[in-house]
DNA sequence: CTGAAAGCGCTAACAA
DNA sequence: TTGTTAGCGCTTTCAG
């Protein structure tokens, strides 16, 4: 006779356990009144049939959902192919896995803030990570949402915010810059509409400000193709710079292409910064001077925070420390 | 009176509809009978109330598992961070997202083969997706997952298999050497457990046989430490190399870094290759010399193929394209 | 071709 | 403290 190998329910745990099914959902779920005897059954049953419970089950009745949602907001859906967003996403699954959840990824179109609302009343979503969100977006999660609902970059009175402190490392490259000697210092910027971007800004603003230095500002997207062109961009407008920061390690590595490609020496006629410590950054030529950028980090308590719905602070911010190399 | 905003359920479009949930349930699904009439009136009642089906509750009564799982062989659960393994997640999320399901992320010990056997008894899973799987892991692929699982790298007679054809790309590689006048060509192989790296040693081996030149064999991993390390070997055993094939992008850049540290010119004294053609290949200084690896398009199609459930031809292989820059 | 009915595996009142 | 009961939203026989 030949027994299919069928998993094990709950049912066939309360009835090795020799207790009611409810009794045996109490203790593997962790919630309500149990006895330590009938506590001790049910554990010792559960392992040795190994024992799951089935996510999908469990999502059903209790109307909890059985996915995390990544939702990137920006005007094309390409932006679900950043590496950033892949590693957020690698994040939030290294997290769900114990719950037995699953993420998934979803475009939020710059353009149809309301989207958000269809992804909070789908069932099978459990919880939403906001990425790169703007405030119209922000604005538009419904309250249903609140404590299912996390944003990396900027949050609101009902999304709390995970994210990197991007004032205080530009802070510390700036300054870094100036200690070395530059005097003349542009930057990159990230993107307008993204306005955790704004902090980088503001920090540069700050220090250059304190210094007496020149402000040289020249609009960015973090990508090394837009670096490349605002190097020249930059050269062009104020030909005596000698430091350029830009927002994100692309952003460096296309400007110091840019540089190259017009003669220019990195570090030694223009020093030049990135953002974010990329695997990468240690191995190019230069090896780039840059700031810490710990997404893993920052993705991963954002999930947390989700998943275990307990409150937390409307915004916690992630230190940002300064890693020099050569190219500035 | 305020409604509570409920998202519509099957038996909300059924009596919209005017038929039973089965029959909304038939045409919703795609499947078994229904009139024209039928099949029109449950559509647009569908699309009036923005119903979607709840994954959750499909998968438990089909059996059918709510999350794609993307299983990873390695010896230590760090492989999870590899930024590979990352996008092909990405990839696959969005290969699911259409269906409802979420993906997940899995180590599977090197050590303990087995362990494929409990996620395939894992209701929760619908699918599973392997990731630089060795024989012995697909061996332990229980029968009953047959169609539900496919290998990124090699297969089996169970697994399908999808993957680059590094063969064809070192291939390409290192003819394009020979052809610029490169006599001594040494190589950095990927690790030696991964059976799909060897079909790069093959074809390195092959080309190289042809032209009566020397074989040069050094170890590597894919990471750059190795590649700067193994780089001072290839000099230190064969000072007269006049080109390194590095199995990854990171690996050529590594070798790139150890060659600079001993004061070589790239690729004026040594040209250096990659393998991957990341971002930052066109990038860095010189920029590198590489070949193409889909790694979007694979993971897709293994995906597809999980989810689809159709047959599948026991491997597919998609080309790899010489990408000719400055290192090499 | 359509509807009634029986669950998928689990949790959450409610009684006992 | 425990068991009984009633579903969560959906698919799928099985009769009509």
């Amino acid at each position: 006779m030949t027994t299919t190998h069928r998993p094990p329910t709950l049912e066939d745990v309360a009835r090795a356990a020799g207790v009611s099914r409810a009794t045996a959902s109490r203790v593997i779920a962790g919630t309500g009144y149990a006895s330590a005897a009938a506590r001790e059954r049910v554990t010792v049953a559960a392992d040795l049939l190994g024992y799951a419970p089935n996510p999908a089950a469990r999502a059903l009745v209790r109307g909890t959902g059985v996915r995390l949602v990544v939702a990137v907001t920006g005007t094309a859906p390409t932006v679900l192919d950043d590496p950033y967003v892949h590693r957020v996403l690698g994040a939030c699954a290294r997290v769900c896995a114990p719950y037995g959840l699953g993420v998934a990824l979803h475009w939020l179109p710059t353009r149809a803030p309301g989207e958000v609302r269809r992804l909070a009343e789908d069932r099978s979503v459990g919880g939403i990570i906001l990425i790169n969100t703007t405030e119209t977006v922000l604005d538009a999660v419904p309250v249903g949402l609140r404590g299912r609902v996390a944003s990396i970059g900027i949050g609101s009175a009902l999304v709390p915010a995970f994210d990197v402190d991007n004032g205080g490392g530009t802070e510390a490259v700036v300054r870094h810059l100036y200690a070395s000697g530059r005097r003349r210092i542009a930057m990159v910027t990230g993107p307008r509409w993204l306005s955790c971007a704004g902090r980088s800004v503001g920090a540069y603003r700050r220090v250059v400000r304190d210094a007496a230095l020149p402000v040289r500002l020249v609009p960015g997207d973090f990508s090394a193709d837009r670096g490349r062109a605002a190097a020249r961009e930059v050269l062009a407008r104020w030909p005596d710079t000698d430091a350029i920061v830009g927002s994100s390690d692309a952003t460096a590595l296309g400007v110091i292409d840019g540089l190259r490609g017009d003669g220019v020496q990195v570090p030694g006629d223009v020093a030049v910064t990135g953002f974010d410590d990329i695997p990468l950054a240690a191995m190019t030529t230069p090896a780039l001077t840059t700031a810490t950028h710990p997404v893993t980090q920052i993705a991963s308590a954002a999930a947390t925070a989700v998943l275990d719905g307990r409150p937390v602070p409307p915004a916690t911010m992630f230190p940002s420390r300064l890693v020099r190399r050569v190219s500035g």
